[in-house]
DNA sequence: ACATTTGTTAACCATTTGGTTAAACCAAAA
DNA sequence: TTTTGGTTTAACCAAATGGTTAACAAATGT
């Protein structure tokens, strides 16, 4: 069983991490915010490195998670792409930052990203555009696009949604936070709108 | 007029801020890829912070200079939201790194950005979502979570082509580069879809 | 009670990084 | 030719940072 100081670093590091990234992090800052020394941190993960590689293959192995609802063979095509959509948003909304992370990292070390899909998603899930094929819907649409746009309209608005605030109660209009009802209800209508 | 040295130094730092963002850029790094010594870097742009500004400056010039399309008062509101969209992603082909750049930057730095939007976007220029108000379009759709799906079409393709590519590839599936056309016309039909 | 393992700390160390300084260089003006 | 203004460089510097070491404390087993 981990400690409570292995799994209060673990939080912290989480948060940390997720906010500045691999390079922007500090170990300093991490174990402070944990309450510790700065020593006792490289005593329970080795490296930075290494303490990156567990918060990193946490979060993808979540988000690649919700992809299992996809084979859910008692529900239509269409029915599993939308159940798809809504699971992708309860989980953004629960992990606002996490899309941004992913999307920093990838960009800074490429080869790291790799690496780590390679061996997360490595049991051949069904994916979206696989599902589209087979059930002959790539008459109605390209599916990389589909797939593209699908994910744009659930992951976008938690990505921008503090530059938007900003912007938006900058030029005097009022700012709701995007209630994922609402989100969730128009990415339906969007996914019936395309597939049928 | 700007010596040769100058701009070399601009187009290199436009490239590795781009890149790695205000701290993962290095000033040496700037400073080897223009050719050039550490030191002559410093003397033309007294700071890294400073060279930074003019390159973040000079982005979100470019990026807010696409809303002026929409005062364009010769067509209709419906017009001038497919004209920007179209405009929008003409501009994020040609800069596809520039959405996870302010992105990222927004992140670590908000106070920096809240800065440089308010002395850019000074000039109230009317926005989507005044424009669909004024139209009486609201009835319609919601403002605010029209204009995050709009800007989620078109700006996500560009932000997450990098790992989407990696991941469709990694799955057997073959990528191709999302044409923009066929982003175009997709937002079109959304636009149209939503709005009339 | 004693020894061994585990947890924790302070003091260091090497490297990197943004920034400074003083001197050299070099074209054009005087 | 000398002066002078801007341009360029090598050598430094101080601060920050990831990581190491050795000593110490706290638990744990015998």
């Amino acid at each position: 069983m981990r400690s409570s100081t292995e799994n209060r670093i673990l939080e912290v590091a989480k948060e940390v991490f997720m906010e500045q990234g691999l390079y922007g992090a500090r170990m300093q800052d991490i174990a402070n915010k944990a309450g510790i020394n700065k020593a006792l941190l490289l005593y329970y993960f080795r490296s930075k490195e290494r303490l990156f590689d567990v918060v990193f293959g946490g979060a993808l192995t979540k988000y690649f998670k919700n992809m299992e609802v996809l084979n859910n063979n008692s529900k239509s095509v269409i029915d599993r792409i939308i159940h798809f959509s809504e699971c992708f948003i309860d989980f953004l909304a629960e992990y606002p930052q996490m899309s941004l992370f992913l999307l920093k990292e990838m960009s800074a070390n490429e080869a790291l990203f790799l690496d780590k899909v390679k061996s997360i998603k490595s049991q051949e899930q069904q994916g979206v555009i696989q599902l589209i094929t087979d059930a002959g819907l790539d008459s109605k649409v390209d599916p990389v696009l589909f797939l593209m746009q699908l994910h744009s309209l659930c992951a976008y608005p938690f990505l921008a949604a503090p530059v938007f605030k900003v912007i938006i109660e900058k030029s005097g209009q009022k700012w709701s936070d995007p209630l994922h009802d609402k989100l969730k209800s128009s990415v339906k209508k969007f996914i019936t709108q395309q597939l049928t």
